[in-house]
DNA sequence: ACACTTATTTAGAATCATTATAAACTACGA
DNA sequence: TCGTAGTTTATAATGATTCTAAATAAGTGT
């Protein structure tokens, strides 16, 4: 149990009840993992017994994406992904059972880029692996 | 001007003339291109002077990509883009500007993927390069 | 060309994730 | 404790996408 008020203050984010508890569900965790707003709410609801306002994890979630503490995961899906894995890794998509799986920096080889557009620097590289049966 | 009558009769698509106007805007160009539904609707009124209602526009995409003449991007939007050049490629994606970049098969090093999943094969390999200012 | 079956198109309704609204509430510094 | 700015909340609004069911068009056999 880590004390995430320092955490959020630090960031200029007030340390609510609601954003605590959200903490709680997605960082006391010993891995990080995936998840979508709707799985969130119900983690939350299971966890802690207490209802947060749909819009409130919505609110938390964009807030925490905008400080690094989560991001998105570019895939289409009518919903969108959110990784508690802030770290730059790449992913299996697992077109049959549409499930993502992490994988280890050391599962895929360097990626060079030869290219370079002006006035822009890169933010990111991410590998995205199709898998079908 | 290519035929497409054969092309989606092959593929077992009657060639309706909705169809043949909707292959005529994705691929009577020179270059590959990215779209979503809205700038797909809005390429065909331009083009043709002839309206094609929006659930026709969705039903045909969704088909040429079942059949592989589309394929989707995964990148996190609003909104589905979707990309004429079905090869296996790579893009920038400018955050700033919110614009898809495609980047060459010789812009990228050669990825090695080094673990496997049973009972899977890949199917595809994508990266994608964000940028910023 | 005709009749018949099946695929396709269509407008509009329905769905569903996400965002906006605006009123009530809370953290926090003065 | 007060005041203010930040948060939460229920609910409404938005907007992309999908569904529906009726009208239309394409393909097939005669």
């Amino acid at each position: 149990m880590t004390n995430y008020t320092e955490k959020l203050r630090n960031s200029g984010l007030r340390p609510t009840k609601q954003r605590l508890q959200i903490c709680e569900v997605l960082f006391d965790t010993e891995k990080t993992f995936h998840f979508t707003i709707n799985e969130l709410e119900q983690k939350i609801k299971d966890k802690t017994n207490n209802k947060i306002s749909l819009a409130t994890v919505y609110n938390t979630v964009h807030a925490f994406e905008k400080k690094g503490y989560l991001k998105q995961i570019p895939i289409n899906s009518d919903q969108t992904y959110f990784d508690t894995n802030v770290t730059d890794h790449h992913h299996f998509y697992d077109l049959n059972e549409e499930k993502l799986i992490d994988l280890e920096n050391s599962d895929v080889g360097p990626i060079s880029i030869k290219r370079k557009i002006n006035g822009k620097k890169i933010k990111s590289v991410e590998v995205l692996v199709k898998l079908e049966d």
